[in-house]
DNA sequence: AGTGAAATGGACAAATA
DNA sequence: TATTTGTCCATTTCACT
């Protein structure tokens, strides 16, 4: 891992579609020796795939909302189950599970306020062990970027 | 937008360096067919871009916080002046303005604790205008899903 | 279905450390 | 010495028309 690798990575995570003759260029690199980089930065698991960017707004996702959940029990098997529980819905984009008593960080996206209600009624409010929810609504992004800085 | 662009964007968020043929092969179409959804997606700004993904354990990034913070006024200078200091920021990966009185939330990702204590002293604390600032560190990811869910 | 561009992988010499 | 890099090379796969 020098500057170039890191160089590399921070081109791909902007735009992946690049071609290779092209990120040579950027990072200042042979084509080959750059080829060999990507292929060893896969390899070894720091570059882990490559995924479409999607617009949420243009597919009608209008609605970001980061909920707070709290168990009521910390035990390893309530939490066990919520966690199982959460791994089944798809409106749950997110979930960490973050310092504190065993609270939980979740991030939903929804159509609108009617389809989050939806969700909370139907996935939300049915995780096992809760004891109080708090939601936040995003109401502008300020700032999202393209993964995580290489340093 | 049928139900075959929904499972080509799912496709392609789970992993976008299929070849078309394949892609036709799991969504069930022609490969010229699949070729044309892909570029009117793109063209539609629905796809804004293909990313490439890399594993934050493995670039030394073990420390994940989430932080909300709020300014001691909601006036329109004051949020345009903390909103254009975290752009600046590197380390700031992501900042969402938040339903209530002018809260933010902000994603950090670090090396350590002594590297988040560096961002929060070098970078938060120089925010300008904050009145309060919350940290929640992540200490384990139960989901990270790959995008948005398409339908 | 055909064309052209690009990814892939290999061989070898030069450079680097 | 040993590892990495750059310049060819051939092959094949794939995007695009």
């Amino acid at each position: 891992m020098d500057s170039i690798d890191r160089a590399l990575l921070r081109a791909l995570q902007e735009n992946s579609s690049r071609s290779i003759a092209d990120l040579a260029e950027i990072v200042g690199a042979s084509s080959s020796s750059c080829h060999r980089r990507i292929k060893s930065l896969e390899a070894a698991g720091i570059i882990t795939g490559y995924s479409a960017l999607l617009d949420p707004q243009r597919l009608g996702l209008k609605l970001h909302a980061f909920v707070e959940i709290s168990l009521e029990s910390q035990s390893r098997t309530s939490m066990e189950r919520f966690e199982a529980a959460v791994a089944g819905f798809d409106d749950i984009l997110e979930c960490h599970l973050t310092s504190g008593n065993a609270d939980y960080i979740v991030r939903i996206a929804a159509h609108d306020l009617e389809h989050f209600d939806r969700i909370h009624r139907g996935c939300l409010s049915l995780l096992p062990g809760v004891s109080s929810m708090r939601s936040s609504f995003a109401i502008r992004t300020i700032k999202r970027g393209k993964g995580y800085p290489t340093g």
